[in-house]
DNA sequence: AATTTTAAATGGTTAGACCATTATATAGAA
DNA sequence: TTCTATATAATGGTCTAACCATTTAAAATT
């Protein structure tokens, strides 16, 4: 019913004083919060108390330090950066595996594709085919640029979260994104037959979702992340494909 | 390419050394690290710089803090806690609405409920069906129990992400319904006929799963949350039920 | 034996100083 | 004049040393 009312601590009063001030808008990405020496003044508290609330505020990503004459806290706003780094705490810790991720992927690939294709616009439409030509250049053109189309392969799933019109699909991929590709780059080698198949998945995407065919466009999504991690799962080195079974860690 | 490698702060030393040993298993759930003033001793640190470490550390859950002769820093693990205040920043800051929240869930346990179908196992499914027999007691039952209902319920849902083999969707559904409850719990009228509704709901999706019916599974569940949804959605303000298109907050 | 009091361990806070980094202003050289 | 090097000052980072607040455990008292 009731969560502690600590309080005995002062510095989490002024963790909580700031970080109201960012969320409710007085605040705004870019302002810089006074020096420290001033804060402590306003605060009425020494400078170590401040110290330790900026650290916090500093881990929860609401604000960034920067040193130096002129340098100080500068406000970034809420933003989902910190869940980037509890994932890679627990892929650290093995309490998740990378194949674990990698399914979790899928499934949310899937759902943003079955919503973009429920949800798009004539306009979204144009600019997901404006992306599949796009890609067809890279793959089909003269010089194939395989860096290019890798840069419009994540562009695509981007431009398909923010068709879905759900914020938290755009947070959750970009935490993924950030996971994966720091253990999967250097294995993206992507050879010619592989761009071609991945243009392919990128394509009939698109026509899914033209057609607001929602479950189609759902399970092509899936199929196009699972292949990559099927690829990406084979070269790193013949482990099972199929996540493995883990213990229940909830009592349930 | 490559990160900044700003390490000019010493307590940012700190919390890489003690966090590498939580991970790494050299500390231990429930372990109690030394005082500050060994602490303090041991990283040659001043107690001001080894406290914001300690900040830092409590901040991302690894570790909690208690008072008093015999208090100290407590191990805790890695934990995906400090996910659920962002989400909850998130919320209040209005980057993201609850419906969007509600559709996000539907997507997981959908997906969830589709997994959970592929791979239970007999024992698995004895489980479920357990549950469901258990449910219809409190349903059905001379004396019908809401809260004990709303509870199997909960349980059920957590079992299904436990049958799913992915400790990632037990994250991410505790985030969620943390943050869900947050808001909801008070709206929860559960009358007679939508007791039986969501009974319907869990025995359906029981079924499906036993029979390995993925597709089915996954329509049922995403369904079952989906009038959660509405109930709240209608009973909060009569509201959009449909999530509002948003803008892309991401450059695309 | 139960209760109250006291003492000690430990985190929380303060004050004041000095160090390290960096943008800007100034001085000097081309 | 214009570029470059140097000095200055603002600001975060760290340190020392002390005292306050909370809590457990031991000691004293009833």
């Amino acid at each position: 019913m009731f969560r502690v009312a600590s309080q005995n601590r002062v510095f989490q009063d002024v963790v909580n004083q700031i970080q109201e001030a960012i969320i409710n808008g007085k605040l705004s990405t870019g302002d810089v919060l006074p020096p420290e020496r001033d804060l402590k003044a306003m605060f009425d508290t020494s400078r170590g108390t401040l110290r330790e609330a900026l650290r916090v505020l500093e881990e929860r990503g609401l604000i960034e330090i920067k040193l130096g004459v002129h340098g100080g806290a500068i406000v970034r706003g809420v933003n989902a950066d910190q869940v980037t780094g509890t994932l890679a705490r627990m892929i650290q810790s093995q309490q998740v595996a990378l194949n674990h991720l990698a399914e979790f992927r899928e499934g949310v690939e899937g759902s943003v594709a079955s919503l973009a294709a429920q949800r798009a616009t004539p306009d979204d439409i144009r600019r997901l085919q404006q992306l599949v030509e796009e890609a067809d250049g890279y793959v089909h053109g003269d010089s194939p640029d395989r860096d290019a189309f890798i840069e419009v392969d994540k562009r695509f799933h981007q431009v398909l979260a923010a068709i879905s019109g759900n914020p938290v699909y755009i947070f959750v991929l970009e935490t993924i994104h950030e996971n994966i590709h720091r253990y999967y780059d250097r294995y993206l080698s992507m050879k010619r037959h592989e761009l071609e198949e991945n243009f392919v998945d990128l394509r009939d995407i698109a026509n899914a979702i033209a057609d607001h065919r929602a479950d189609e466009a759902r399970v092509l999504a899936q199929s196009h992340v699972l292949r990559f991690n099927r690829r990406m799962a084979a070269i790193q080195g013949r482990q099972a494909e199929a996540p493995s079974r883990v213990e229940p860690r909830i009592a349930v």
